[in-house]
DNA sequence: TCTGGGGTCCTAGGACCC
DNA sequence: TCTGGGGTCCTAGGACCC
């Protein structure tokens, strides 16, 4: 059986979240910042003509964006995480056969003999997710999902925002143009490596031999070579698997010093962070802690971090706050600068699966800690996150990251609802 | 003043086993 | 004089993605 896969892509997803919501954004350079207000991840078409690139430092084109009645928002992810679902919900009625690749990109395949023309289901797809979510989309679809890819950033470039490869008289015409580094799975490292050998483009990839490829690029560089190819080797995923590592992670707002206030922020993130782990149903007998100071500043610099393999695999927040408490008090060291702390859970395994240990380490039971934190999961998912928290994270959070420039929660809040004014007519 | 966060997969090498 | 072969598991590190 013949299919094809259709990549869809949110275009400058973030920066269209904001846009549903506030129509005076359209025609402006707009900018999402990423957390902290640190870098730029989400340019408006506008934003990028004025040559501000992915991920730079916000100070770099805070200037540039106001001199062009530019307008900065900090990220709101619950509102980019809503309208997210809303667009998968949509995309869901086309085919069983759907895969959510990230925040603002699927894949769906379809049966080729089944369509009559995919270049017309591209744009039904797209003219439906407009009229039921207000979000832009680009369409590509190929042979291969490497292939879709490929299509999705041609797509970017015409007029109707689909482009189907498969129907291309000759592709390696289409390929001599795309340098290597487009390619779905060939990052800074491999283009150096590639350029090297002289393989420039993607079709030059295309012809590259298997052998040295396979030596050079492990398994994972012939599979994207073989799909340029049009032979399709990453399959769809569309269970949705439970994460084996879970990590939570934040820069300071502004730098800390005090074994106190880290010990405070780590609290934080470990909560965070065991919330995820209780959602999939899972524990997690080995947990990490990772501190550093600011790799930016000429100042002296400190990083380390800790691996803990806990008595007995736990999601109880209580337990994994006293052991990473524990860990950072082995790892801190006076006198510097901190940028960041971060907690990370791995060998991550289902809650059903749990090998209890012989001695019980605590003295309350699995069921009496699985009922408290089900009571603070619950409150938290009724009434917002952090509305139960623990007090080992502290009240005043002086070290709290940044974010100035924050829109409201559309979707997600009540008392953020849009409101819609009458006017006259006439 | 100011530089993000959260994941995946693969490989090489060492420890350990019989 | 002379010191095997084959396997598994774990970890660290490196590549990639959005």
């Amino acid at each position: 059986m013949k299919t094809v896969f259709a990549l869809v892509d949110c275009n400058n997803f973030y920066v269209s979240c904001e846009r549903v919501f506030d129509p005076s954004l359209e025609h402006r350079p707009v900018v999402v910042l990423s957390n902290n207000d640190g870098c730029v991840v989400a340019r408006s078409n506008e934003a990028k003509a004025l040559g501000i690139q992915m991920g730079t430092p916000f100070f770099k084109c805070r200037d540039l964006i106001r001199k062009n009645s530019g307008k900065v928002f900090s990220s709101n992810y619950s509102l980019y995480a809503d309208m997210s679902q809303r667009v998968m919900r949509t995309l869901e009625q086309f085919t069983p056969d759907f895969e959510i690749y990230s925040i603002d990109e699927a894949f769906l395949e379809f049966r080729a003999e089944d369509l009559f023309s995919l270049e017309q289901l591209g744009r039904r797809i797209k003219n439906t997710i407009r009229q039921h979510t207000g979000i832009p989309i680009s369409i590509g679809i190929g042979q291969t999902k490497t292939l879709a890819k490929i299509a999705n950033k041609i797509a970017k470039q015409s007029a109707s925002g689909t482009f189907d490869i498969t129907d291309h008289p000759d592709t390696d015409i289409l390929l001599e143009s795309i340098p290597c580094n487009d390619v779905w799975g060939v990052g800074m490292q491999y283009e150096k490596l590639l350029k090297l050998n002289g393989i420039l483009t993607a079709r030059n990839l295309k012809y590259a031999d298997d052998a040295w490829l396979r030596k050079k690029m492990t398994v994972m560089g012939l599979r994207t070579v073989w799909e340029l190819r049009g032979i399709s080797c990453i399959p769809l995923e569309m269970a949705t698997l439970s994460k084996k590592g879970i990590c939570s992670s934040r820069s300071f707002g502004k730098p800390v010093e005090t074994l106190n206030e880290l010990a405070e922020a780590l609290a934080d993130y470990t909560a965070i962070a065991a919330e995820k782990l209780r959602k999939q149903r899972s524990v997690a007998p080995i947990l990490q802690v990772y501190l550093s100071t600011n790799r930016f500043k000429p100042e002296p610099q400190y990083s380390a971090h800790i691996t803990y393999k806990l008595p007995e695999a736990t999601a109880y927040t209580p337990e994994l706050v006293r052991y990473a408490t524990a860990c950072l008090g082995k790892i801190y060291r006076p006198g510097y600068q901190y940028k960041k702390v971060s907690i990370f859970f791995a060998g991550i395994q289902p809650q059903k699966y749990l090998q209890p240990n012989l001695f019980p380490v605590t003295r309350n039971t699995f069921a009496q800690k699985s009922r408290f934190m089900n009571a603070v999961d619950s409150i938290n998912g009724r009434w917002g996150s952090n509305t139960a928290q623990f007090a080992a994270a502290g009240i005043k959070k002086s070290w709290r990251m940044r974010r100035q420039y924050t829109s409201q929660h559309y979707t997600t809040r009540w008392s953020d609802l849009p409101v819609v004014k009458a006017c006259k007519t006439g």
